[in-house]
DNA sequence: TTGAAAGCGGTACCAC
DNA sequence: GTGGTACCGCTTTCAA
């Protein structure tokens, strides 16, 4: 017997042109739209017939159905979805755990995260862009939207806008992490050991300058009332630059330096060494962000230690202000900074 | 006299309820919704008159108009989406320069990136989390969806689904990225300079194998044929577990390491130096990667420089298969890796 | 040049 | 138990 190809019995070769609908289900389960609507959402207040719940379950299955998230959330009003802009600096081992800490714990709450890759959008242009995701609430790395971005975002539904940054915004909630004290605990360590004439490394990346300009004003800060100089040594991260400073390095006159961060205290103290410089002997050296790699130098990095708030934290502030938008903004400083004393200073 | 607060003059201090749609703009503009479409979307069919583009625009302005991106891609039936689940494993730098490199090459092409935290999700789950944002294409970075999940994407209107990995997906663009080629090209270059015991560090840590198998099957290849052996050595990031390994080091008899990457081999050439073994004299040393540390380790550590497909490229495939859909899947091997010869090996 | 109205896909109220 | 139906906010014919 021949088998003559049915059209109708062959959907696989060639694909739908669109998307299943769950009119579509309906049909192919002979039930209305509401049913489907019913069984899928297993909603609690309306009871369905299991022989009836099958054909629906089987339908959807059959035809591969997924909801439609824009047509649910724009009939609810609402969404579960927590935008964060994607980060304009490029993100370190620390920045990535955080998050990948904070999407987990977000998770658990039943919220979406999405992080919004926002290229060259500034300012209220970049809010907006936001905003029109309608997304229940706005997480901001670095250096949030102004005020009116704000404002924009909750008037188009947001009902929590977090800034995680040096500055607070007014209407946001604000993780206040002010990098100044960074720079400040690294400094007032050097002094307190008897350094005073020091250096402070300016990474010449872009994109940077939202961390090393409060570290270096931190740095500053850190000297005032005492004997001691800071001095900006600007620094691009690549060997050659690095040993270029380092030739001049008596010229410079240095007892210490504060180089940023530890990878740029590594390339630092490569080239100092490889030009003589005894560290800590003549130059004493720390880092920050405590990364692995500075236990691995000889002498071993002293550097400092951040402590980030917890994912698990954020996400349920962030629950909270969903639940309660009209709660007073908080405000709290979440930026632990300790040094850790090796052998380097 | 006594100031009576008035509701309908002091919209400012008590935030609207709800966010102004564009009839709303439409009734403050005193025209049609239509209308405001027209002009907000500088409709080039339609003219408008000057007057009335001037009320619309400030009526919009005045309200803080910001459309609803639901709202127009349900009506429009397709989005300008493309959707990467956030990655599983640790984003190092290689990963974070490919990611912003391409989100701005596909904002160049107006594409919007959205990294979607998909957080315990596995599998046609997944996908099917993926499809109900209804992505014009979705790209998978790691152990990409199996062919059900790329053919429910599919369904669901994704017109381009590309995985980054191992291996080609049916149905699925590739560009294909099997990290063998790391292992192979460290060890054929070990066993090339007379090495013959050879270690393969193997990360303790979760979410890396997915990595450090391929880079361990590549290193057996490489020894095929020859006399030279390969031996798995799990290493945990951490100085003691470095310490431990690196004491019971002759007992193992290892004249050459593959240490998965550039952060583990400075990780166990510290221990080994601590231990007393001499890098290469005794055990020659081979990183991947090819992170900046490496060159800056004494002695300079000999590592393979792993080539990514350029953020621009990728674009330019997403945006080809975006267009023709129906055309025949890519199938590309991406991963370039070459040997860096420092001193360490 | 502008407006009325249909409809994208789902949900939930109200009848039956 | 189930179905009809009115929306959610926006775009886009088609008429006026």
């Amino acid at each position: 017997m021949v088998q003559i190809p049915n059209p109708s019995s062959a959907p696989e070769p060639s694909a739908p042109r669109s998307a299943p609908t769950s009119a579509d289900v309906a049909r192919l389960a002979g039930v209305s739209r509401a049913t489907v609507s019913y069984v899928l959402n297993n909603a609690g207040a309306v009871r369905i017939s299991e022989p009836t719940r099958r054909r629906v379950h089987d339908a959807a299955r059959e035809l591969g159905y997924v909801p439609h998230a824009a047509a649910r959330s724009l009939r609810a009003g609402h969404s579960r979805t927590v935008l964060m802009p994607a980060p304009s600096f490029p993100a370190g081992p620390l920045y990535s755990g955080f998050l990948s800490e904070l999407q987990w714990a977000l998770g658990r709450l039943d919220y979406t995260v999405v992080q919004y890759g926002s290229v060259g959008l500034h300012g209220d242009e970049a809010a907006r862009a936001w905003a029109e995701l309608r997304p229940v609430a706005v997480l901001v790395p670095g250096r949030g939207p102004g005020p009116r971005g704000v404002e924009i975002l909750k008037r188009s539904g947001a009902r929590a806008v977090v800034t995680l940054g040096p500055e607070a915004v007014k209407g946001a909630h604000a993780l206040l992490m002010d990098h100044a004290v960074v720079g400040h605990r690294a400094v007032r360590h050097l002094v307190e050991r008897g350094r005073r004439r020091i250096g402070v490394v300016m990474p010449a990346e872009d994109g940077l300058e939202f961390f090393s300009a409060p570290r270096l004003a931190g740095a500053r800060d850190a000297v005032r009332g005492t004997d001691a100089t800071v001095t900006e040594l600007p620094l691009a991260h690549e060997e050659r630059a690095a040993a270029r400073l380092a030739d001049r390095w008596d010229s410079l006159g240095l007892d210490a330096v504060f180089a940023y961060n530890d990878e740029y205290a590594m390339l630092l103290m490569r080239a100092l060494q490889d030009a003589g410089v005894r560290v800590p002997g003549d130059t004493a050296l720390i880092g920050a962000d405590d990364l692995m790699l500075g236990r691995l130098l000889r002498p071993r990095l002293s550097t400092v230690h951040l402590e980030l708030p917890s994912g698990r934290d954020l996400a349920a502030l962030v629950d909270r202000a969903v639940h309660d938008p009209g709660a007073a903004p908080e405000r709290r400083e979440v930026l632990g900074a300790t040094v850790v004393h090796r052998e380097s200073s």
